[in-house]
DNA sequence: AACTCATACAACCGCCGGGCA
DNA sequence: CTGCCCGGCGGTTGTATGAGT
């Protein structure tokens, strides 16, 4: 008996997303939460199947996703993880807030595969590519590839030495943890080596993003969060003020970033991690919920209170982990 | 201006593993 | 223990856009 599919797939939708549909979902999930996702369309009104919204969701709508290109920096982390531990992307992209697996490997096949092999690196193995005019070029790969981080190094005053794409115990650890798991050894001695060579990332990049991992990222009650618009006798209240900076009165969970990390967040750097600006979230959310493309950013901050409200979460849509 | 090719990224597909009855 | 459901993951494909001729 074959496995029944993820859904009907008859009459269903594929392709590109509308911003019709992008709304309707992003409105639903605002709303009632990340529930059963194969029941997301039929309740969302949506031709789609319960998969491609998550992926929808997971990929281009959730509001606190990072835009553009990735940064040098971050870059070098994700080669760094690769390095440690392959193309498990969705890992890697948990090290790298507002950034989602399909994007990093997207990233990977198109701009850092090339790079490294026009470096006379292998992608696969990290290893330098068995060519004696690529030799010449690792001095100076190894300058550029560690350039940026050295010069963020300067900026933060953090240390980040473990660099496995040229350190040797890397792939010594890498042999060892072969040589273990071909052994047969159980799959508790696979994690165990796995995590052996994860545990020295946090070591180092635990100074640069005060050991931020979204998959410890403390869970904020529903409670914890303000958010405007909701009816409220608190005078504490902004959903009086004319603010412009929708994101302020949203006061939305934010990453906590160490001190030196927002320093150089700070700047206007190519290099900086940094999700959204404000500018970016209003005017996709802009676009996402109205169908405007933020050319009347105004329309956000005028709309009536009860628009904000879609905001509002209720200790349900927390509980589904929503955000 | 029209065409071709390359690139970037969104979306899909199939498989896997955890949870549950 | 078994089978099913569901969410998640990684590989692959499809499509839009830009660059080059």
């Amino acid at each position: 008996m074959g496995r029944q599919p993820c859904c009907d797939k008859v009459g269903l939708k594929k392709g590109p997303w509308t911003a019709d549909e992008d709304n309707k979902l992003m409105n639903f999930i605002l709303t009632n939460g990340q529930c059963c996702w194969r029941a997301v369309p039929k309740l969302a009104g949506l031709l789609r199947c319960g998969k491609s919204c998550r992926l929808r969701w997971i990929n281009y709508l959730r509001p606190d996703l990072k835009r553009g290109l990735l940064s040098e920096y971050e870059e070098k982390m994700v080669i760094d993880l690769h390095a440690k531990i392959g193309n498990r992307w969705s890992k890697i992209a948990s090290h790298l807030p507002g950034r989602t697996d399909n994007e990093i490997k997207n990233h990977w096949n198109t701009h850092i595969k090339k790079k490294l092999k026009k470096m006379g690196i292998d992608p696969v193995t990290h290893k330098p590519l068995s060519n004696n005019a690529t030799h010449q070029t690792q001095d100076q790969t190894k300058q550029q590839l560690n350039q940026p981080l050295e010069k963020e190094q300067e900026n933060q005053q953090v240390s980040v030495d473990f660099d496995p794409i040229f350190e040797p115990e890397f792939n010594q650890n890498k042999e060892l943890k072969k040589q273990e798991t071909s052994i047969g050894s159980s799959n508790i001695t696979e994690a165990k080596v796995e995590d052996n060579i994860i545990t020295p990332l946090f070591d180092t990049m635990e100074d640069v993003i005060n050991g931020f991992c979204t998959d410890e990222v403390p869970i904020i009650e529903p409670h914890e969060i303000l958010v405007p618009c909701v009816p409220s006798t608190s005078s504490t209240s902004t959903c009086s003020s004319n603010s412009t900076n929708f994101l302020e009165e949203l006061q939305l969970p934010d990453f906590e970033w160490s001190c030196n990390y927002n320093s150089v967040s700070n700047n206007n750097d190519a290099n900086n991690m940094e999700l959204w600006d404000d500018d970016d979230f209003i005017i996709s959310l802009n676009f996402l919920i109205n169908g405007d493309d933020g050319g009347d950013r105004k329309q956000v901050f005028d709309a009536p209170h009860s628009q904000y409200s879609k905001m509002a979460m209720d200790s349900e849509s927390w509980a589904y982990g929503l955000f």
